[in-house]
DNA sequence: CGCGTATTCTATAGATTAATAGATTAACCA
DNA sequence: TGGTTAATCTATTAATCTATAGAATACGCG
């Protein structure tokens, strides 16, 4: 009786582990975690064949990750509750403390490259609230647009590449995109700086800002 | 390049998923969120053969959830950090707040059942401080010792069932156990008002309380 | 209605994992 | 040293999951 009862409890519950122990499945909902996208946008941005994609999507849909929102013939999938952008930063802070692998890989990726310390997303605020900041989102426009922080500017990675950005070489530049595991920002202040800037790039991305409970804007 | 490191990345976090997608294993992680137990005690207290808990825990251990310490014959696991904890509380939020069945289970045994709402621990904090509730801890005498509430009694189920308790009449008595979903505390409350008790059951367990920085109690 | 596009559903081979029995190791004790 | 107990490792089979191709569905448009 109370055995069938916890099978039926911990069977339910390891949906949720399940949906989560696919490398493909934790980069879509991070995708995700940006804002909603159609399937084709997620299989292109993950490098993930379509109908793989659908088939992961299928299992996010059955552990109640995702929803789903129909515009025309475009299937737009969105996360279905604050609850998974909690689940997800509870599963990088302990891959992040507990697996040498990922310490390694973020140290020499995302810490040591940069002379600077990244800057923290409470520094970010302090400093946007002295005004001597340029703050900018180096993602994909659409992402801009599903939300940003307040005041910052949509330069995504493929213009800044293109053509030099107008902005005043006076302030310091900080870039933000996904989340600290995301390589956009790093390759701004890399192209930024060689192009006199002084640029440091942001320790989190929106998610996180989105999780502190911070105003989001919208738009363009 | 930015595709290698993001499938190092995401296939490290996965293997954190891959833990937790086992019934089994989620049993095992929140029997050892009450404090170290050796392989022998998991088994039984999870009803496992000993062989397969022992290749759960490996898993586990590859997994850096649990940490293992040597007592001569004996191999105690324990979690490895507050993080697990942190972990599996959002996946149980989540569990709770979007899958149907487990909403269903919940609410059928955990709910309607009693006539009264159970506790929180923010009430039971205040009920304790007001000095007018006997708090006693229901689950097995080891995990009491382990780590218990300031305060409470041990007495253990299997105590209950078999000889009266020795406690006033005159306060009112909440048995709490190992957390939400764990139905000790249930059964004893039943038991306690059939002896013309007045009792009531928290709705969270000693995971939650250490979970909340409250301190805890340790030996007997 | 018929056609094109986006997506899902169905089926299946190949890879991965779980359960479990037998052999092995680690510590303790006589 | 040999016996005993707790636990792990190795190997095998059964079950499950992933990737993926082909058929089917849903919607918009002319």
């Amino acid at each position: 009786m109370s055995r069938a009862l916890k099978d039926t409890l911990y069977g339910q519950f390891a949906r949720i582990g399940h949906a989560m122990a696919s490398p493909k499945r934790l980069e879509l909902l991070d995708l995700l975690s940006q804002g909603e996208k159609d399937v084709e946008t997620l299989a292109a941005q993950a490098a993930i064949p379509l109908k793989n994609t659908s088939a992961h999507l299928r299992v996010l849909r059955q552990a109640r990750f995702v929803e789903t929102r129909r515009d025309g013939t475009y299937v737009h999938y969105r996360l279905a509750d604050d609850a998974v952008l909690d689940l997800l930063h509870a599963l990088q802070q302990l891959g992040q403390r507990r697996l040498a692998e990922v310490e390694q890989v973020t140290q020499l990726f995302f810490t040591s490259r940069d002379e600077l310390q990244p800057v923290t997303l409470q520094e970010l605020r302090r400093l946007m609230q002295e005004g001597d900041v340029t703050v900018i989102d180096v993602r994909p426009r659409d992402e801009y647009e599903a939300g940003h922080i307040p005041g910052a500017l949509s330069v995504p990675l493929t213009e800044l590449k293109d053509r030099p950005p107008r902005m005043p070489k006076s302030k310091e530049v900080i870039a933000y995109c996904r989340g600290p595991y995301c390589v956009y920002s790093l390759e701004a202040v890399r192209l930024l700086r060689k192009r006199g800037y002084r640029a440091r790039r942001a320790q989190e991305g929106l998610p996180e800002w989105r999780a502190s409970k911070l105003p989001v804007a919208v738009g363009s």
